[in-house]
DNA sequence: TGCATTTATTTAACATGATAAGTATTATAG
DNA sequence: CTATAATACTTATCATGTTAAATAAATGCA
């Protein structure tokens, strides 16, 4: 058998906490967690999505991102607009506190993306998206 | 700011659950997550082993590694010995029933990880494993 | 020796991950 | 139309992630 060590879901764990270990002290500084900032930027990004939309461009599971929601409505960071066709749907979106906590962190969490963008080199970077895209969407495309 | 798609902490963890979602149903039907396997795993590489490198080798945080613990040794999976010199550091290894479950999964989950290395490519696979490992020796130098 | 400090692990509390089941709304076949 | 199936979320439940605090044993030093 392979050597544990040799694991490609612990080796991309592995790499991904180390990344989030940069991140993750200023978010708390703000209150928030990872998945709600990811929540959030997705709201940037999409400017209103429902549901569906939201999860997957911010990667959550729906029950997840139900709670999320809940709390991220709790504290006046989001809302919710039922002018749809689709009753089901509801239209998420940020409030404007929410917009302005984004504005306020987006900024420091690009500069510590910077630093590692440094470290590491812009190229292997860049090399590393390309393979972690094409795995996924190998490993999509045979599902 | 960069296009939202563009975030490395993202694209590392779909890539990780691309490559999971092959392997959890199969976990899933011997009862056992993700983690319970991992630590399970450790333990054949470590062949005993305290809580502490437990947790290195599992890629586990203390506080989940007690409670999976806890879990692996209530369906005697897992035994603690107390013989070390340090009473603050019980051992912990799999019992019989622990390896049998190993010797029956391990395998399966072997195969299944050559389908992806087939699909993917060896040699684009073995480069991702060094990208990996060069962002996460990279991110803990300068940690 | 005796006590403060460090180290190893566990508990606690809150948030999310993962799966299954429930609920309400919309689409569809007959 | 209407019963049925499909869709979009939400709840529920158990397990883990994350941080801080507690506990207990070992270590360092006056």
């Amino acid at each position: 058998m392979r050597d544990f060590k040799h694991s490609l879901p612990m080796e991309l764990m592995r790499a991904r906490e180390a990344a989030m270990a940069r991140f993750r002290p200023m978010l708390r500084d703000h209150g928030l967690t990872e998945q709600q900032w990811r929540v959030i930027r997705a709201l940037v990004d999409a400017g209103g999505a429902d549901v569906g939309e939201l999860a997957r461009k911010s990667c959550l599971l729906a029950p997840s991102l139900t709670r999320i929601l809940q709390h991220l409505e709790s504290r006046s960071l989001i809302k919710r607009t039922q002018n749809s066709t689709d009753n089901r749907r509801a239209i998420i979106s940020l409030t404007a506190r929410g917009r302005r906590l984004f504005n306020k962190i987006g900024p420091r969490l690009e500069s510590l993306y910077s630093v590692i963008e440094d470290e590491f080199g812009t190229g292997r970077l860049e090399a590393l998206y390309t393979l972690l895209a094409e795995f996924y969407e190998t490993l999509q495309a045979n599902r």
